[in-house]
DNA sequence: AAGCCGTGGGC
DNA sequence: TGCCCAAGGCT
């Protein structure tokens, strides 16, 4: 009989070292500063998904203070809320953490609930997202798996440089079999290995003089190999209906007043199209996903 | 389940 | 200079 308390991951030779060079070396984010409200990191959590530390700091700073609870966010029409996502990317998150504020309000009466399951049901959170709330700001136990941990493991554990494409069962399991037993450890784990993967760890020349588990570190002590599966598949920019998108909602993020159809596509000169219909379909596609509402007489705003 | 969805900075 | 990447989610 193995009581868990000695299963392997609570003493599992990474954990000390990582821990301990957290404690070190963590940056001195707002978003973890003890106290901080859940909404508050829910709020880091969806602008840091795909995008830098760096340019989230400024937007979340005036977000918190200007929407400090859900309800006043919810109160709010969600082109506010888009107009002040401003230039982070991927507006669909502004837009789903509105609809994730009234959620709050409607079904849980304001408060960011602490339930993982309760928080995978809200929008634009997913499974990264709620482990990391209910972790992260309710002190729980979860396996937190985010790009930088993923390489982490991927690396340290597996030997590899790279993680797979997609998640896979595997990892999964791996990040679920180390996680400290304690909760509060636990916790504490998931934010430093995160945060070892996005200073230390990097995807590209990664910082292994300075790494507390270098000498531990399967893909070093396999002299290091290099990614051998198919390379990523990197995604394209010119031309697509990303780069038209983003420029129709550059214009409306920038008026105040509702832009007719002229004012609207003349931010997309032809010589930006590789298709004829392609700016129909966009400004479209922007209305079917609710982030342009269209007015009588072929103009167009935030939605109000 | 592979592809789509913005933007800007670092090397 | 381009290319790669950044605390993913959704369909």
């Amino acid at each position: 009989m193995t009581p868990a308390k000695t299963s392997p991951a609570a003493v599992h030779p990474l954990h000390r070292p990582i821990l301990a060079w957290y404690d070190m070396h963590n940056r001195d984010l707002p978003w973890r500063e003890p106290g901080c409200p859940a909404w508050h990191i829910l709020i880091s959590e969806i602008m840091l998904q795909q995008t830098p530390v760096s340019r989230v700091l400024p937007i979340w700073k005036e977000w918190v203070e200007r929407w400090p609870t859900p309800a006043d966010m919810a109160k709010e029409p969600p082109g506010e809320v888009i107009r002040a996502w401003g230039r982070l990317g991927y507006p669909r998150r502004a837009l789903r953490l509105h609809a994730c504020a009234q959620a709050i309000v409607d079904q849980h009466g304001g408060e960011v609930p602490g339930d993982h399951a309760e928080l995978l049901a809200l929008p634009g959170i997913g499974s990264y997202t709620a482990a990391a709330v209910a972790s992260f700001a309710f002190g729980q136990r979860h396996a937190v798996l985010d790009t930088n941990v993923r390489r982490v493991f991927a690396r340290t554990v597996t030997g590899t440089e790279y993680p797979p494409p997609a998640v896979t069962a595997a990892e999964t399991r791996l990040a679920t079999e180390l996680l400290p037993e304690e909760d509060a450890r636990a916790a504490r784990w998931a934010v430093a290995v995160m945060e070892l993967g996005a200073l230390i760890c990097t995807a590209r020349s990664p910082k292994c003089v300075d790494c507390p588990v270098s000498a531990q570190c399967a893909w070093r002590l396999a002299g290091s190999p290099p990614h051998s599966g198919p390379a990523r598949k990197g995604q394209a920019w010119a031309g697509t209906d990303r780069q038209i998108r983003g420029a129709l909602m550059a214009a409306l993020r920038g008026s105040r007043e509702p832009l007719s159809h002229p004012q609207l596509v003349i931010q997309v000169p032809d010589s930006a199209l590789r298709e004829p219909g392609q700016r129909s379909r966009c400004l479209s596609g922007l209305i079917e996903d609710g982030l342009v509402e269209p007015l009588p007489g072929d103009h167009y705003q935030l939605p109000a």
